[in-house]
DNA sequence: CTTTGACCTACACTTAGTGTAGCATAGTAC
DNA sequence: GTACTATGCTACACTAAGTGTAGGTCAAAG
């Protein structure tokens, strides 16, 4: 078992992030020692990092509780997972169009200002 | 003169937006018919479809701040107003790169997982 | 015996607004 | 004259995903 700074040590994550998830509703509310700190099993250590993946895509903490109710049913909510997983990639292939478009904003609108008006 | 709703309809802004950036002092504090609403020029009105210009290029509403000041203090102020859009620039283009990995965790990383794991 | 380090809870703060409550005022319909 | 609707005002609460701080407990080390 280990302690919340070891895991945050280990995940790479902020310790208040890990209470953060808790509180949400990510993890299970962790098991106390004598001295009521929390402490973390091999297999809690695992989700977090998956947690760490899903949230480095972009995914909502939101959707990662969804995403994580659906894996407490069972190996039967596969396809709604991967549901989540296809909307996550195309909610990034749009946020990336989006950027695109903002750079030719600054690449095009923006030299026009700089050549003929004001600002 | 435009009463704001008159001016957030036309540049395509909630009127709670013009108002919010006027209280971070993007937009001077604007002048006041009898009644205290609101009245705005022409001039102001470009200078917030400007503002929105920015926005939507990601650029934070601080760097606007900084960015207007340098255009009240005039022309001389040229180069540095230069430096903070290639700012902007490189930071959308640091963003899409960003994104574009995280794809790539999605696409390979959560893939494995779907494969041989358990989540 | 006291200090250091790790942990605890609860709360405030951040960004860029949006939404709401409670108010005033003006124009229109009856 | 009055009711309704639209528009505006201020001030406040709320959002996401944490981070940082205050104030407290506990054990080990010097």
């Amino acid at each position: 078992m280990f302690t919340i700074g070891q895991v945050a040590k280990e995940v790479g994550l902020n310790i208040g992030a890990v209470r953060f998830y808790e509180s949400r509703g990510l993890l299970e509310p962790a098991a106390r020692d004598e001295h009521n700190n929390r402490l973390y099993t091999n297999q809690e250590i695992k989700w977090l990092i998956f947690i760490k993946c899903l949230r480095e895509t972009g995914m909502s903490v939101q959707e990662i509780k969804k995403y994580r109710n659906l894996v407490n049913v069972g190996t039967s909510t596969l396809p709604e997972r991967i549901e989540l997983i296809q909307n996550q990639k195309q909610k990034l292939l749009d946020e990336i169009e989006e950027k695109k478009s903002q750079l030719i904003h600054l690449d095009n609108k923006l030299e026009r200002y700089f050549r003929g008006e004001n600002y």
